[in-house]
DNA sequence: TATTTACAGGACTAACTTAGTCCGATATAT
DNA sequence: ATATATCGGACTAAGTTAGTCCTGTAAATA
């Protein structure tokens, strides 16, 4: 079914919390204010904080009024960083994240278009932001946001 | 790391093979022809074509003689459907299959986005086709293939 | 008609992945 | 000192996936 894990959404879920928080100046917020907000258990939305923190999309300042706080404007944190900080690179089969992954390499005849296939995919979720996500998209008043798809070229056509 | 199935990544391969078979004519082809071209177990090859046929993505024919071929034009075949067909919708989280799916609803901020995302990559994979998976896009001639992206229109810009 | 071939349908198992919990250590504010 | 919160990682239960196997049925052939 193509999916996205449990904890990835839980993750866009938080970030999204922390760049609605950011906009009101409140913008340290610690676990547990988080897992309230969200209804989420406590000990899992620490445990995705703590990943995100490592990954540089949030800052954390412990101790006493410590807590997490996003490590990026909203801007420039990619739908695509969010993930791949929670599970990885973005690739739907084993042979599209590079040489030597999949067995059926040798009689497979797909395997160039599917990278292609995999990295419009990726692309998509790269021109997604968070403050997008939230609706502070800049062009969001004027126009409408564009998701642009990136155009694959077909590699057979490449001689 | 937002991955399709190996079964699913299995029946790609088939159908790519029963397209190219078709070329030559050699529409029918049973389970353990196709097991040998690609070096796959048999029941496994067994269970995935069962299920294509299911689908109407192939017509099985029993018996002696009997096999698989194309059920549709390559043309006409989509790598949605391929990917429908053996494991359901494609939605990459449970928000994006319908109301009641997400514990997440009440609070969630980033729902209706979500929603778009996911049908933008839906209709990424719906416009591409069989057989400009195994090389025989109609345009594949004259100009790269275009597989356009589709414009995501914001939710929240539409009052 | 008997036999062989091949799909149909579904039960079953082992391996793997994910979701979720828990705990001891460390850093910070008061 | 003490209370608060993150850090790092081990651990478990539940769920999913990949793969096997078996019995039944349809078709071709001799
Ligand atoms: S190389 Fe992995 S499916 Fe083709
Ligand atoms: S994450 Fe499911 S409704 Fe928002």
């Amino acid at each position: 079914m193509l999916r996205i894990s449990k904890l990835t959404d839980y993750g866009l879920v938080l970030l999204a919390h922390y760049a609605a928080a950011e906009e009101q100046s409140e913008a340290v917020k610690n676990a547990r204010e988080m897992a309230e907000a969200t209804l989420l258990p406590y000990p899992v939305v620490s445990k995705i904080l703590k990943t995100l923190a490592q990954e540089g999309l949030l800052l954390s300042r412990r101790g006493s009024k410590g807590g997490y706080s996003l490590g990026l404007p909203p801007k420039e944190i990619r739908v695509s960083d969010i993930i791949e900080a929670l599970e990885g690179p973005i690739t739907l089969m084993a042979c599209t994240a590079g040489p030597g992954h999949c067995e059926q390499e040798a009689t497979c005849q797909i395997r160039d278009p599917w990278i292609q296939i995999n990295g419009a995919i990726r692309e998509t979720l790269e021109r997604i932001t968070l403050a997008e996500l939230v609706g502070n998209s800049p062009t969001a008043s004027s126009r409408p946001t564009q998701i642009k798809q990136v155009a694959i070229e077909n590699p057979r056509d490449a001689h």
